[in-house]
DNA sequence: CCTCACGTTGACGTCAAGGGCAAGTTCTGC
DNA sequence: GCAGAACTTGCCCTTGACGTCAACGTGAGG
């Protein structure tokens, strides 16, 4: 099962078809074709679809994913593209940052909150006695 | 100065006034009106786009910062909006994943690639026991 | 041979976060 | 009181990563 095609890939990756020509259109995926001109891949296109994946769900571009694959593949890169793979490297250090600052704000509120929506609130003080004042915090709706 | 208008507050804030509109249009950002129907904003709007430039560069989604920004404000939640804060939470965390997935791979690439560019190991083989290997390396073409 | 799922390219639709223009109003300075 | 800057709404344009539909080719089974 080493030749594939591309709904076998899609649903082995978990993409769609769609995407699938997409990323080839732009140049990050490449395919064999049948005399008739059908995309035949093997099995490492898996692997390199969830890379591909991995990439655009951390943010890249793809055409700084074709930038930077054939570096994965080969191992180096010109000056220029090293240039490149810093900029790229810093652009994601800083996005990291301001991840984890809205994720710290985020976890502000959801502290805040938890301990003191007006239920639990109301349930603390008129339970002030009772056995856990948040036992009661179940699934609502 | 307390009372600015929007061309005011996208200098201080850095944003275009098209942005400011954007927000507005969105309900994450609010004004106050002159009889004439001018924007007016209060010292605090500075903040408060900051913030919202903050989410937004972090990948939060307006419709997202339009729902989170209440609980920031009011600091409580309903139960059905904490279980959103919750889940953009984790995708948050996964997001963060990626980017470091993404960055490491960047960092193996830069790692191979500036000890061992073509040229650099030509350079290294050729000149081993001249001043410095890597002097020259500035910008080609 | 027919069918029917699967494949192909091409072209258009979508969604988000604004950019940019147009036509009209309002504020500010002289 | 008038020029010109700044404001208003409304509308279409853009970019990226696909979705979706159309119209057609292909290949394995009955």
């Amino acid at each position: 099962m080493d030749e594939m095609r591309i709904g076998d890939l899609a649903s082995r990756a978990q993409v769609s078809t769609r995407a699938l020509r997409y990323y080839e259109e732009q140049g990050i995926l490449h395919s064999e074709r049948t005399p008739s001109g059908q995309r035949v891949y093997s099995e490492s296109a898996v692997d390199r679809v969830r890379l591909i994946q991995h990439l655009f769900s951390a943010g890249l571009a793809s055409r700084t994913i074709a930038l930077i694959l054939p570096c994965v593949d080969t191992g180096h890169a010109s000056p220029e593209m090293l240039v490149s793979l810093h900029t790229e490297r810093d652009r994601i250090t800083t996005v990291i940052a301001d991840l984890q600052e809205a994720q710290r704000r985020l976890d502000q509120v959801i502290e805040l909150t938890e301990h003191s929506t007006p239920e639990q609130c109301a349930r603390v003080r008129d339970a002030a006695g009772r056995t856990s004042a948040l036992a009661g915090a179940g699934a609502p709706a």
